[in-house]
Order: structure tokens, then C-alpha cells, then sequence
DNA sequence: GCAAGGTC
């Protein structure tokens, strides 16, 4: 239980670990707890403080309205409705026990939007928003916090608004438009299910079909790759041809013969170049999920579950962050001597401290963040980790070494060679000189390849020339990280959400894994369609960006919350009311006709609705863009239309759609209009 | 029940 004193004043911090750096740079505290919720007691600036803290936001936009449109919105604690805040309760008691009792109150949340909200809710629901105070801080550092202490300022209501009217905005579009799916599904089908729509998960949705788009209407243009190897004393040497490729086939098989027939090219220049390496910066959550999705599968999700909990045993710091940069104010002597006790690590961090003589200077990465440092471990001693818990613990310890090692040297040797009809050719080497970061980091080790040193006028004698052909994949991917690196690059949600937001479209079956990587399903193209229809706004990143521009009106006080919500909530009705006027015909058409299979004429090679030509949408694009690229392909091999297309159709980096396609026309169950 | 944003 808590002593409080008589008078105080009461701050207020985001989480439980913030309550605590606060408490340690302000002074000595005393420590207590209600109910498991952490209380601290000091004294400083000449008066009692008393710090709480909540656990993220503890008050969130709800109603009771059932049917649509619904704009009436009620602020509620989150514990009472979301059964997923469950765990709020407490700090909502303890909030609700000792903040109404102080003579002023601090908000000493994260400085930014939410962190704005979150300190102001609780104030205005306990406290006194004319008695209050902001403490604004860049970093939780012990410094940096007693500057905020020192220098506090008012309330900064308007940040809070800002923050209010995101969430109210969020929350209109998001329940307004899902509900509205929902509804013409079920009316469409009889059947009720699941449906939902938000201003970062549809655009989400939109990038992943056009992704699809692209991938299954793909036609691989063939490439004619010539590979000689030659001899140079008992070495063999790889060339390849160097700034020129054979156009055709037959091309390619001319000069694969010339070059055997001549016999051997002739050295003209050996160079060789050494590249410094710099070491990879420190992990923010990002570069992390996609470090774990690279070298272990992991899903960005779940690393960052399996990131969150190694922070909460005290493994390594706070994970959700931007920051790609070490504090200063860390001691990283004391963190490498702490890892060194773990037998794994004793001899890799031996050899750091020999190597950079006791100087350790992190690389710093580009990317900051507001609240937090990059992830680092905390030199805390794991007692039993799971096989992928152990491995992302291993990719944070690891990143961090490398961050104070010296940079790694790599040679990139080059030898340029002419053959004897004067075409230029090259053959490469690579090996690391130095190791450097290498050492600590070993994931990003390139794959190394000798190449001698041959003098220039040599002549090597040809061996054999490969000709393949090959049929170079589409570079558009489609799988959980590529869609969190389109998201992160398109300011899109949050580090928190993305990776959840990504999960919620396969939980809602919009999405799912195929084979080798992630398909849109026939229910996440309809409710695309049907969105693309009735909300175009919902379907690109221009609402996010409309919304920041409103949201900054609302923190600069040229806007008010109210009426930016007001004009949304109109905007809405308006929507909502003419799609339910129409009797929610164009939802309810577009989810039944594509995921249901509907009435109506169906595509000849699949069970979409067809259009006039016989075809669904997707599989008439692959055709056009199958008969766009067709004299191409048949050019290039030498080969009829027809034999070219009997090898697109063999291919396994052809797209489905085009794949299912040419099958089509080579069985005759399509027509092709080129061949009349 | 539907969002997105905090954080346990």
C-alpha cells in the first residue's frame, strides 16, 4: 500500500517503465504499489511529486449507436468495452484513486500526438485540465528529463485535440464503412461474417492486389545468358558477357560457337577495388522484423510478439521504436561485460575489446525517434528462451556488437576479357580482406568467389560456353514484409500497427499464404472492388495524408477538433445514407458476384463474373498483356506465336492468370484472335 | 462487431 502526502503533485507517465526513468532522474524516490500498478514518492522542485502511470491509452472513442450511421461518439475507458484492455483496470483504479486527491497535475506522457491524448484524458477525467502542466522530453534520459522537469510548460491542449480528432476520425471511417460491409454481405448472402475497412489497413489491401495484379498477369521475357570458362594455368575462370547480351536465341547461339571456335580471349585489364563495409546501425523494430523474416521466416508479427516479451523480461530495451541510435547516456562497457558472462558471447566480445582497445563508438543510424533508443540488449541474463525467442535475442545481441566494430573490407576484383571477335566479357571475384562487423553479424556475409590475379595480354583458353535460357521471375513481391516495407515507406500506420494491421487482413481472410507467398482471396478482391466503388477515398494513402494536414490545423489551434469531426461525420452520413438508399446494391453485387459466384455469366476459366468478352477482368488483363508481349517472346526464341506460347505456358515464373490463359488457347478453348 | 493507436 501507498503513503500518500497531503498535498502533491501528481505526474502522470505512459507506461510503467517511463514512470520509473522520471522517478530515478528526478531524485531519490520511494517506491510503493496499489494493486500491482507502481507509485512513486520524491520530492523535487521544492515539492512533493507523486508519479502514476497508465499503460498506453486508457480511454478510447465508443458508442451505443447500433445500426449506421453511427456519429455519435463517447469517450469511455477502455477497460469497460474492449476485452483486450482488460488488464487497464488497475491502472484505471489506481489513476481514479490517486490523481483527483493533487494540487496539480503534469502530464509526463511521450511527447507526441498520442502521448498528448493519453496524459490529457486522464487529467480532464480526474483532475483539472486548468491546473496542469506538460513536461516535454525527446528522450527518457536522466538529463533530459530533469530538463523537462525544470522547463515545464502548459498543457498543451491542442496537441490533445489533435490526437482526439485522429482517433474520432479513425473510428468514424473504420465502424462506419466496416459495418456497411457487413451489412450488404449479409444481405446479399444470408450469411453473417466478419468485414472491416479502415483508412491504414485498405489502402494496405489495395497495394496487395495491385501487387497480385502484377504478379499473376506477368509474362516473363526470356534472357539468353552465356557463361564461358576458361582456363588460366590450373585455375578456371567464369566470364560472362560484359555491357552487351544477345538479343535472340539464334544471336546467342552464334556466338557461343565463335567464342569456342576462336578458341581463347585475351586478358585486357585486372582491377580490383577494396570496399569499406560500414556496419549495419543499431535495430529499430523495422530493420528488425525484417532481419528475422530474412534469416528465420519469421512473420513481422510475430516477431515483434516475440520482441515485446524479451523487453518485458528485461532482455533487451524497448522495442516498438524508430530510433536506429544508441544513447550516449547507455554504458555500454558495463552491457558487453554483462553479455560476456553468457557463455556464448564471451569469446565473440573478447575479441570486440581487443579489437577496438576498449573505444567503443556505436555506429549510429539515420533514423531517430522521439521516444526511444534503438533495440539493444540490456546485458540481463536469459534463463530459458525458446527456440525463436533465442533467436531474435541472438539478432539484437548480435547487431549491437557489430555496431562497435571496426568496418568490414571487402574485394571486388574484376577481370576484363575480349574474345576474338573484340566482344567484352568479365569475370568476377569476391572476398572480405577484413572481417570487421562481419564477425559479429555474420547474416549479411557476402558469398565469397576467387578470381587470380592474371596479367594483362594473357590469353585463356576457352573451355566450354553455356548458353541457357532464362526466364527471370517479376520483381513485384507480395508476402507480409514486403507489404510492412510498402507501409513503412508510405507513412503508413504506425511501428506498433503495421504488423497487426497486416495480420488483421488475413484474419479477415482477405488475404492468405499460398504455396511460396501471399494470395488476395476472392473476398479480399470483392470488398477492394466494392470499397473502390463507394469509398474511393478509403483505397489510397491520400486519406492519411489528409488527415495529417487536418490534424496539424487542429495541434496549431487553426482548427478545432469539433468542427474537423463534424465535417467528417457529415461527409460519412451522406455516404453511407446513398449507398443504403440504393439498397447497398454496389457493395452487395461486387461481395457476392466475385466471392460467391453469383448469377450472371461466368469467366471461361474461372468462376468470376465474366465480362462481354468471356473473360473475367483478371484473366482478360493477362490476356492483353499476353498479346502485347507474345511477338516479343516468339522473336527472341526464333520460334512461332504458337510455339512461344507452348513455353510461356511451361514456365514457372509465368504469372497464373497468363499461365491459365495461353493453356486455354493452346487447347483451343480460347480463341486468339491473331491466328485468323 | 467493426479502426488505429497506445502498451501489458
Amino acid at each position: 500500500m501507498c503513503q500518500l502526502p497531503s498535498v502533491y503533485d501528481v505526474m502522470i507517465a505512459e507506461k510503467p517503465k517511463a514512470a520509473e526513468k522520471i522517478a530515478t532522474a528526478l531524485g531519490s524516490y520511494s517506491r510503493c504499489s496499489i494493486d500491482g500498478v507502481p507509485v512513486y514518492l520524491l520530492r523535487a522542485g521544492g515539492s512533493d511529486i507523486v508519479i502514476v502511470t497508465s499503460a498506453g491509452h486508457l480511454f478510447g472513442p465508443d458508442t451505443r449507436v447500433r445500426g449506421l450511421p453511427v456519429t455519435e461518439i463517447r469517450w469511455a475507458p477502455l477497460w469497460q468495452f474492449d476485452p483486450r484492455s482488460r488488464h487497464l483496470r488497475r491502472f484505471y483504479y489506481v489513476l481514479s484513486k490517486v490523481v483527483p486527491r493533487a494540487r496539480s497535475f503534469i502530464n509526463a506522457c511521450d511527447y507526441d500526438i498520442e502521448g498528448s491524448t493519453i496524459g490529457y484524458m486522464i487529467i480532464r477525467n480526474f483532475g483539472d485540465p486548468h491546473r496542469a502542466k506538460r513536461m516535454k522530453f525527446s528522450s527518457l534520459t536522466p538529463t533530459e528529463l530533469r530538463k523537462a522537469f525544470v522547463n515545464m510548460t502548459p498543457l498543451d491542449v491542442s496537441n490533445s485535440m489533435a490526437g482526439m480528432a485522429r482517433a474520432e476520425l479513425d473510428w468514424l471511417w473504420g465502424i462506419n464503412v466496416s459495418r456497411l460491409l457487413i451489412r450488404a454481405y449479409t444481405k446479399a448472402s444470408g450469411r453473417w461474417r466478419s468485414l472491416s475497412a479502415g483508412r491504414v489497413q485498405t489502402p494496405t489491401l489495395a497495394e496487395a492486389v495491385r501487387r497480385w495484379k502484377e504478379i499473376n498477369t506477368y509474362v516473363p521475357m526470356p534472357r539468353f545468358s552465356l557463361r564461358a570458362t576458361l582456363a588460366y594455368g590450373s585455375a578456371e575462370v567464369q566470364a560472362v558477357p560484359k555491357g552487351w547480351a544477345p538479343s535472340t536465341r539464334s544471336e546467342a547461339i552464334a556466338i557461343a560457337e565463335g567464342v569456342k571456335k576462336g578458341g581463347y580471349m585475351t586478358a585486357s585489364r585486372y582491377q580490383e577495388q577494396v570496399l569499406e563495409v560500414r556496419p549495419p546501425p543499431p535495430f529499430n523494430l523495422t530493420d528488425l522484423q525484417e532481419e528475422a523474416a530474412r534469416i528465420y521466416g519469421l512473420s513481422p508479427y510475430r516477431t515483434q510478439e516475440i520482441a515485446e516479451e524479451l523487453y518485458l523480461a528485461a532482455l533487451i530495451s524497448y522495442p516498438r521504436t524508430n530510433s536506429q541510435r544508441l544513447p550516449s547516456t547507455l554504458n555500454y562497457s558495463e552491457v558487453l561485460n554483462a553479455l560476456a558472462s553468457n557463455p556464448r558471447y564471451s569469446s565473440l566480445i573478447k575479441r570486440l575489446v581487443s579489437e577496438t582497445g576498449g573505444h567503443l563508438q556505436p555506429r549510429q543510424g539515420e533514423k531517430d525517434d522521439p521516444a526511444h533508443p534503438a533495440i539493444y540488449p540490456t546485458g540481463e541474463r536469459p534463463e530459458r528462451l525458446d527456440r525463436d525467442h533465442e533467436r531474435v535475442y541472438d539478432l539484437v545481441v548480435r547487431r549491437f556488437l557489430a555496431a562497435f566494430a571496426k568496418s568490414a573490407m571487402i574485394a571486388r576484383r574484376s577481370l576484363l576479357l575480349t574474345d576474338v571477335d573484340g566482344r567484352a566479357w568479365v569475370a568476377e571475384g569476391e572476398a572480405v580482406v577484413r572481417e570487421g562487423w562481419l564477425a559479429y553479424y555474420s547474416f549479411s556475409r557476402p558469398a565469397e568467389k576467387e578470381l587470380s590475379r592474371v596479367p594483362q595480354g594473357s590469353r585463356l583458353k576457352v573451355q566450354k560456353v553455356v548458353l541457357s535460357t532464362l526466364w527471370p521471375p517479376s520483381r513485384v513481391q507480395l508476402s507480409r514484409l514486403a507489404l510492412l516495407r510498402w507501409m513503412e515507406a508510405n507513412d503508413l500506420g504506425t511501428k506498433g500497427t503495421r504488423a497487426r494491421i497486416i495480420e488483421t487482413l488475413y484474419r479477415r481472410g482477405f488475404l492468405r499464404s499460398g504455396r511460396a507467398r501471399t494470395e488476395v482471396t476472392d473476398l479480399g478482391y470483392a470488398v477492394y472492388r466494392a470499397l473502390s466503388a463507394v469509398a474511393k477515398e478509403l483505397t489510397s494513402v491520400e486519406l492519411t495524408r489528409s488527415f495529417e494536414e487536418q490534424l496539424e490545423m487542429v495541434a496549431e489551434g487553426r482548427a478545432t477538433k469539433d468542427a474537423v469531426v463534424s465535417k467528417a461525420k457529415d461527409y460519412i452520413s451522406s455516404l453511407v445514407g446513398s449507398v443504403l438508399s440504393k439498397g447497398l446494391d454496389v457493395l452487395g453485387t461486387e461481395l457476392v458476384t466475385i466471392s460467391e459466384g453469383g448469377k450472371g455469366p461466368r469467366c471461361k476459366l474461372c468462376s468470376r463474373a465474366a465480362g462481354p468478352s468471356g473473360l473475367c477482368e483478371l484473366h482478360e488483363e493477362a490476356l492483353m498483356k499476353l498479346r502485347a508481349t507474345l511477338p516479343e517472346v516468339a522473336r527472341a526464341l526464333g520460334v512461332g506465336k504458337r510455339e512461344a506460347l507452348a513455353e510461356i505456358a511451361k514456365r514457372s515464373t509465368t504469372g497464373t492468370w497468363v499461365k491459365e490463359v495461353a493453356k486455354a488457347i493452346l487447347s483451343g478453348s480460347l480463341d486468339w484472335p491473331e491466328d485468323q
